[in-house]
DNA sequence: TGCGGGGTGGAAAACGTTTGCTATACTGCT
DNA sequence: AGCAGTATAGCAAACGTTTTCCACCCCGCA
């Protein structure tokens, strides 16, 4: 069933089908009545593939991250999706999983199904694979690209912003032996944290010296913990580059038997959905996925349908906010927790 | 640049590029190679919508969800792409969010981009706006549909086999006094999880008389603990219908002083994730999320390309299988866990 | 009554492929 | 040498829309 059996049933042309279908102005009401009743009639939807054929716009913005159960993803793709159904855009949506060629075949789709723009919010991606989207021109948002790049909308996040709120919480909460546990070097993001971290503590005068390096995963952070309990000044407080990390610390400091917030207070970085649902509930540095899927959403929709000057760089930027939970308490004056410890436990609240 | 551009650099017809790009072997190999330098050169890539709209295939499969930031779907919409991925598939990814208008929004989207088959791995959905697909014979794989409609490939899911082996885990562990928390009742998978739970109390000569009703989240969990916490016969387990009730059930254990798994065992289901990483790790039924994805993916590839006598019943079972983790333990005979035990700790191994 | 002009609807071209059919050039056999 | 038969490549139609013209009708005005 195509527009032509609709015409022939509706006795009008093909022409004025399409026109009654997108409610162009200038068809008679009266015609465009017959025509969506024959529509609704006959269930008739009409073929997008040939739609975007001729007119050039498929009506589809591709999004690519690293990985869905990278538990940073599912809020942003269904952030994503709720605006692309309210605007009648589709997503294409793909994943590089950190592979080199996945992340070409990535690029590659979204140039074959000729997406009309992509936003890119996996954290490190080779950025020659760009030049074949821009060599295209097809609009782009990216997170925390260089400052060189024309053509390409960029998100800023502003990591000090949380980062130094959390820093002077726990400065607030006595301690001073704050440790930090970072991502893995070769991101930018992670990078930015910890430097984020290393200036926040500076700032107020403590040294930034215990830093251990992790891998955003739970397991990075479990062996980040135990590396630091070892170490001659044990800290009281761990910052953690992402919140993953930090439910490994808190994994780690429960085999331990170090009682968290009590013997040590744990903060993340995100604030991923399941942050809430930690035990204890973890204090965290939030980076609204929410508000990411959003911004990128609405640069792209601005480079596609806006009146924006094409090809300049935009600018945008996503800040960082503490939010308190339950992972963070008053630090133990002189008392650095110890394994030996363990088996003792203080009564809490409830 | 498009296809004629093509051939007439590499002074051939587009028919000709056409089928050296498909690789078809009638092509000469010398005429193949030349077209490919072309291509290559020019980085032509082929405009999917002009080659659906001729073939009739759009190389689209709909995958239809309930939410994303469930996290029951990530694994299963990574799983999917990747197999996409390797068959030259896209997806059209698509979430009804329980909402009757999503719905009906997701199955439009899908008819009008063409796909050729739909998952619909979401529990629960009106089963009216199926007619819609089938009506254009669109192939379909849905999950635990009633045992009578024809055209429409079914995955069963065994949940009594993981349940059994939950339930007589615990009675190992001597536990007798086993509380249920059910999903919300009008969910046909829950449903059944409660009928597996109950059937296999029986079995065991066991009465499953302590059951509270959840709604699959957190909170539900945590409200059914403390129900079955009043009840004059408190529970030693706790089986539940999915892992964030468990979570939940945990979560509020822990705000009571409840100790997991010394004064109570826990057993969640699903297996998301997440079930690894909570303190301490869940014991859980997994229905194992890569395998289901797997057994719709391919279903829908027998369908689409296989050589399946088409509109006939379609049958698939995914089964499910107990995980041990640490959330269980030997019940403390004759010893009802009590609030008041609070701030007693058995020293426990590391 | 005649004419200009605005408002509407239709004919047909275009979008970029695939593919059925046909034309051509070989090959090998008699 | 002639012919059948088999590879191989090209022509052109088709897929289902949108959109550009153009034609028509009707109205109002002189």
């Amino acid at each position: 069933m195509d527009i032509r059996e609709i015409a022939r049933r509706a006795k009008v042309s093909t022409a004025t089908v399409s026109r009654a279908i997108n409610r162009v102005p200038t068809v008679d009401p009266q015609l465009a009545k017959r025509v969506w009743r024959v529509v609704d009639e006959l269930g008739y939807y009409p073929n997008t593939q040939a739609r975007a054929l001729v007119s050039g716009r498929s009506r589809i913005f591709g999004l690519i991250v690293s990985e869905f159960t990278n538990p940073f993803f599912p809020e942003i793709v269904q952030t994503f999706e709720n605006l692309a159904v309210e605007n009648n855009y589709e997503i294409l949506l793909t994943s590089t999983v950190n592979d080199p060629k996945r992340m070409e075949l990535s690029v590659r789709r979204m140039i074959e199904r000729r997406v009309d723009g992509v936003a890119i919010l996996t954290f490190g991606m080779e950025e020659t694979l760009l030049e074949h989207l821009r060599f295209r021109s097809v609009p782009l948002v990216f997170v925390d690209v260089g400052p060189d790049v024309r053509g390409i909308a960029n998100i800023r996040i502003n990591y000090q912003n949380g980062i130094r709120q959390a820093v002077q919480h726990l400065a607030a909460l006595r301690h001073t032996r704050i440790a930090f546990v970072s991502g893995p070097l070769h991101l930018k993001s992670a990078l930015a944290r910890r430097e984020a971290f290393q200036g926040s503590m500076i700032e107020i005068g403590l040294a930034p010296e215990l830093i251990a390096v992790g891998d955003h995963r739970l397991e990075g952070g479990m062996r980040a913990l135990i590396e630091l309990s070892r170490s001659s000044t044990r800290p009281t407080a761990v910052l953690c580059s992402n919140d993953m990390t930090a439910i490994g610390v808190m994994r780690q400091a429960y085999d331990q038997n170090i009682k968290i917030p009590d013997d040590l207070s744990v903060v993340g970085f995100d604030d991923i959905r399941i942050a809430e649902f930690t035990i204890p509930p973890l204090t965290t540095v939030q980076m609204s996925q929410k508000e990411l899927a959003k911004i990128a959403f609405e640069a792209l929709l601005n480079e596609v349908e806006g009146h924006l000057p094409p090809h300049e760089r935009h600018e945008y930027e996503l800040t960082t906010n503490l939010v308190l939970r339950r992972s963070t308490a008053l630090a133990q004056e002189g008392r650095p927790p110890s394994p030996k410890r363990a088996g003792v436990r203080r009564a809490r609240k409830v």
